[in-house]
DNA sequence: CTTGGAAAGTCAACAAGGCTGACGTAACTT
DNA sequence: AAGTTACGTCAGCCTTGTTGACTTTCCAAG
C-alpha cells in the first residue's frame, strides 16, 4: 500500500473527501468568477448570456453564427435572443460572409468592445489577484485540472480558441 | 524589467493573454463539471438545484434552512420550491429544532441519501480522473488558485465545511 | 407578560435564459 | 433540379432565479 512519504506517489489525494473538497471548491470559486461581471451588468439590460457571447466574439472576430453556437453550447433560438439584441444596439455587427453568403461573420463594435473591456478587465482583475495570490506553480496545476475536466469535445473547442490567441 | 529565466521570480503568468486561457478554462471546465449529473437528473422531475440541496444537505445533516440560504447563495422563495418537492417526494426530511423550534433542521431520507450518491459518484469520478490525469502537485495548484478566487465571505463558507468534514 | 424581531413558509408575479418544434429563405453542393 | 446547410424567427414551455407582501411560530428582552 503506497505509504505518503515512502518515496512512492501518495495517492491520498484521491480520497472521496478530497474530491469532494474539490467538487465545493469548484462551487463557490465558480460564484466569485462570475460576481464581478454579473454585478456590472445588473442594471443593464444584459446578462451572463450577452457577456459570453462578447467574450467569444472579441476572442474570435469575424466567426460564424454556428461556431459561436458549437462554443457557447446553446441552441440558435437561445443565442439568438442574445444575438439580436446586442445587434439592434450596436455592440456587435453581423457581416454577410464572402465565400459562403449563408454565413454571417460577427465582430464587435467599437461599442461592444467597449462592453467587453469593461467586464473582462473586472474578471481580470479577480483572476490577476488570485493568480498573484497562489504563484506560477500553483496556476500551472490550476490550468492542467480544468484541461482534464473537460469533456473532449469541449477541450477541442477551448484548445482551438488557445492557438488561435497564441 | 523581471526577464524570465534572469532567477526572478517570471511574471509572465500574470500577462492578459494567460489570465484570459483561465477564464475560458474555468468557463469550458464548469460545463464538464455539471454534466454526468445534469445528464442524470434529466428526466426525473429534478434539476441542478435540487443536486445542490442534496449535496450540502449530505454534507452538513441537520443544516437548517437559514443555513442552506446562506451556503447555496439564493433567497428563500428559490430554495423552498427546491426543499418543497424534495419533501414530498420523501427525499429530505425537515424536523422542528429542539432548542429553537422555530428552526427546522434537515435530513437526507435513505432515498435522498441513495441520489445523492448516484449523483455525486458521477460528479466524483469525473473530478478523479482529472485528479490522476494532473497529479497530486497540480491538484493542490488547483485548490489554491480555486480558493483565492472566492470571494470572501464564499471562502469563509467554504473553510467552514472543510473544517467540518476533516 | 408583552412585545419586538428572527426563522420559516407561502402566495403571486415576473425575468433570464435554457429547451423543442416548426417553418421560411437564401445559397451552396451534388 | 434536388438536397443540404446556415441563418432567422414564431410560439410555447421549463427551470431557477428575483421582489414584495403576508402569516405563523417562537425566542428573548424589556
Amino acid at each position: 500500500m503506497s505509504e505518503p512519504g515512502s518515496g512512492g506517489e501518495s495517492l491520498l489525494f484521491l480520497t472521496d473527501e478530497q474530491l469532494r473538497k474539490g467538487i465545493e471548491a469548484m462551487f463557490f470559486a465558480y460564484r466569485g468568477f462570475t460576481a464581478d461581471p454579473d454585478r456590472i451588468l445588473d442594471g443593464m439590460d444584459y446578462g451572463r448570456a450577452h457577456h459570453r457571447a462578447l467574450h467569444f466574439i472579441h476572442r474570435a472576430p469575424g466567426t460564424t453564427v454556428n461556431n459561436l453556437l458549437n462554443i457557447l453550447g446553446v441552441t440558435k433560438q437561445s443565442l439568438n435572443r442574445v444575438l439580436r439584441t446586442l445587434l439592434d444596439d450596436g455592440l456587435v455587427e453581423s457581416r454577410v460572409g464572402k465565400q459562403d453568403k449563408r454565413e454571417r461573420h460577427l465582430f464587435l463594435t467599437a461599442k461592444g468592445a467597449e462592453l467587453e473591456r469593461t467586464l473582462s478587465d473586472a474578471q481580470r482583475a479577480r483572476m490577476r489577484t488570485a493568480y498573484r495570490a497562489a504563484g506560477p506553480v500553483a496556476v500551472q496545476g490550476f490550468r492542467q485540472v480544468l484541461e482534464a475536466m473537460m469533456d473532449p469535445e469541449m477541450k477541442r473547442q477551448y484548445l482551438a480558441l488557445k492557438e488561435g490567441g497564441a
